[in-house]
DNA sequence: CTGAGAATGAGAATCAGACTCATTCTTGAT
DNA sequence: ATCAAGAATGAGTCTGATTCTCATTCTCAG
């Protein structure tokens, strides 16, 4: 899905002082080619189809691309950390919960954003991060 | 804190069809007198002061009153869900956390609350309760 | 006052995530 | 190409939050 940013995730990596490893190379592949967010049970599962990717690997990727800004936590309340790549140009989207059937939607809005920057601004904090969630009914539960 | 609170949500809580409990009583009336999030822990800590509550017991009432949509569950990403009473006319706060210290900062944005119910009118879903967390470093840590 | 049903307490069971350490892989240097 | 040092990985263990179970206690309608 986007080459281009496995690619950069690696070189990344690289220059934070990290020696290439084949688990977390299989884990930038997985990610670059999702839409949105996976759970680290999610990737494992996947993974593994291919070649078996110890759990605490998943762990230890999934935090150090975080700690590099190279991914965004997905917290939607369920007690399961969720991880999506990011973009370089730090567009990214946010996400509807159905709380009846699961389903994760994601959605991008300009103003939402906006909004945001202007409250850290307001507030004189310096904001690295943020989350959004948005918790109800889909078109087809409700 | 919030006399009115606490007898409301109690009257909520009967309306709904729950005998009454000295356990969940005494919990809501500490959530009465917070202006912010307590987690589980704490909450069986203060509790415990006067008189011991299980902890199962606490699980228990959060999560009916988090039902009854009394209280809102605020998620800041470290795996403990925390909990605030909420108001009867919909405002609320959204939290700041600081990745330095730990502190949780709460604020409120009219603007950033518009933004969020243009989002879910937009897209056809029924928008039951929302979640936004800024993540950054305050003013004293940057 | 009583009984049925609800709430509570104590502890076990789960489950996500962090930690440990022995083994294997990378990579710069020889 | 070879080697050693340091990094990454795998398998399993450990921790801490949340959930489950069930016996006991409490609430409240009758
Ligand atoms: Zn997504
Ligand atoms: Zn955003
Ligand atoms: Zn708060
Ligand atoms: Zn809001």
């Amino acid at each position: 899905m986007d080459r281009h940013w496995s690619e950069e995730a690696r070189a990344i990596v690289r220059r934070a002082g990290h020696n290439r490893g084949a688990a977390r190379d299989a884990l930038i592949e997985l990610l670059s080619d999702q839409d949105c967010a996976l759970s680290v049970a999610e990737i494992e599962t996947r993974l593994g189809a291919q070649r078996p990717v110890a759990r605490a690997s998943v762990y230890r990727a999934v935090e150090l691309l975080h700690s590099l800004h190279l991914i965004t936590r997905v917290d939607i309340g369920d007690g399961v950390a969720r991880y999506e790549r990011a973009a370089y140009d730090h567009s990214h989207h946010h996400h509807l919960v159905c709380d009846s059937c699961g389903v994760l939607i994601p959605f991008e809005d300009p103003g939402l954003e906006q909004a945001i920057d202007r409250v850290g601004a307001q507030l004189g904090f310096a904001t690295t991060e943020h989350e959004v969630t948005l918790h109800g009914t889909c078109v087809r539960c409700n």
